[in-house]
DNA sequence: CTACATTTGATCAAATATAATCAAAATTGA
DNA sequence: TCAATTTTGATTATATTTGATCAAATGTAG
């Protein structure tokens, strides 16, 4: 029982019940107490539960604003645990950008207590990381309802104007030949996204991994890593590829 | 049972009923009195409550710490009527400026159906006029959480690139000798905007008429209408300007 | 106002949880 | 394989939480 599959156990029991107790822990999972309660520290550092004496509480469920908690909801359970993994390379002092999609907006609930700099143009990302300990830069230009972020020219140039350490990017599709996007203008902000960061890591659910639709916008090779619960075979194609792999689930 | 478990019950019982008893309290949760009282005065101390002797009842929700909302709604009657009579100066396929000060937030309610476009750097704003009819641009740079506005170096050059038929703003106070503001970043991209405006409205009530604090930004005549409830007297002294004054309430 | 009951805060003691340190065990990488 | 690193656990010291007692403050009734 290693510390990952340990985090998992204490994560659903605190879905379930709402509340998890040291001794209990120590019993249950078969580890001793002081192990249970750095277990437990580490997850609180990670903004994952409320430590309190003697065991642990849920952190609060927010209220999501708009039907874009919807669309973010689907999938849920995948999308965490891929953002989860995410979060896990994200650590203080940290610049990093952060795209509009569903599955990079799940990334916020573990990032919220780090001490960051986020840009992004993703308006629900704005939202859910206001007034804690990230600081956020917002991407100017024209407002675009539907993907309720900011597109085009001048958010391109904007991004242009900074670099960052790390991008933390979502695709429509992800194969050996590429990342393919279903717009122009998320295939544009993409690429700058990619050009202005030192390492990318693209985050996808397994139905991504092995589709190339509409538009081909990046080769393979112009990001670091990818993170996603696509098993061996859907990956087996990114053999001969540099890519860095972070498999979970 | 610990602290943080207790909070939640007494809370949620304060929420339905409206009070707490010790006695009962310790009764019901199984604690002793004392700890029952050092409950209530944490609780208390954080706010969450109103201490009484022999329990605690429900704190008045309207007296909630200054967010935006609340801000907003201070003077609310005024700020409609000045904000009304501004909305009558803008028509279909007007381009605007739109400024972070709370007057000129509650300019959206009055825009909404309108076929316009809107340059604004405040959240607020933002999400007051998105799902309707007018179009967003959104200013980039870096969030300022209490202002919930993007401002500094970044957001002025934003700015700078873009051309307004008309601009409301709002400021920390007017008079013949010119506008002033409360912070520097304020003064800035309010500089900003009037620059990059062909017509600028300012929006104040009567208490910012006549006030001169802090840091002169702009000459009065760089401005070409003030939308005030200040009477006649406040605003004898702009006589001898080109101002156009229009006076509401 | 006085007398009485109740509530309160302070102090101390006991129980419990936690952090720190160090050693053992497991894992990792050559 | 061995050495280096990480993870885990035992021990001890420290900190926190809780409850009991009691004097002081507050509220109530006459």
């Amino acid at each position: 029982m290693n510390f990952q599959k340990r985090k998992q156990k204490i994560l659903e029991q605190l879905d379930r019940t709402g509340e998890v107790d040291i001794k209990e822990l120590a019993t249950e999972l078969d580890i001793s107490e002081i192990t249970a309660r750095r277990d437990l520290n580490q997850l609180a550092n990670d903004g994952l539960l409320y430590r309190t004496h003697g065991g642990a509480m849920k952190v609060d469920p927010l209220a999501k604003p708009k039907d874009f908690a919807n669309k973010a909801a689907q999938n849920a359970g995948v999308k965490d645990d891929i953002c989860r993994k995410a979060a896990e390379h994200i650590t203080d002092g940290d610049i990093i950008f952060m795209d509009c999609g569903s599955t990079v907006f799940r990334l916020c609930q573990f990032i919220k207590h780090k001490k960051i700099k986020v840009i992004t143009n993703s308006l629900p990302v704005i939202y859910e990381l206001q007034n804690c300990s990230v600081s956020i830069n917002i991407i100017g230009g024209e407002f675009n309802n539907e993907r309720q972020a900011t597109h085009g020219k001048i958010a391109n140039e904007h991004i242009a104007r900074y670099h960052a350490g790390k991008a933390f990017l979502g695709v429509d599709g992800i194969s050996a030949r590429g990342l393919f996007a279903n717009s122009e203008l998320e295939a544009e902000i993409t690429s700058m996204y990619i050009s202005q960061s030192a390492y990318t890591y693209v985050l996808c659910d397994d139905s991504k991994v092995g589709k190339e639709t509409y538009l081909k916008f990046a080769d393979i090779n112009q990001v670091e890593a990818v993170i996603t619960n696509a098993d061996d075979g859907k990956l087996a194609g990114f053999k001969d590829t540099a890519l860095t792999i972070l498999q979970v689930g």
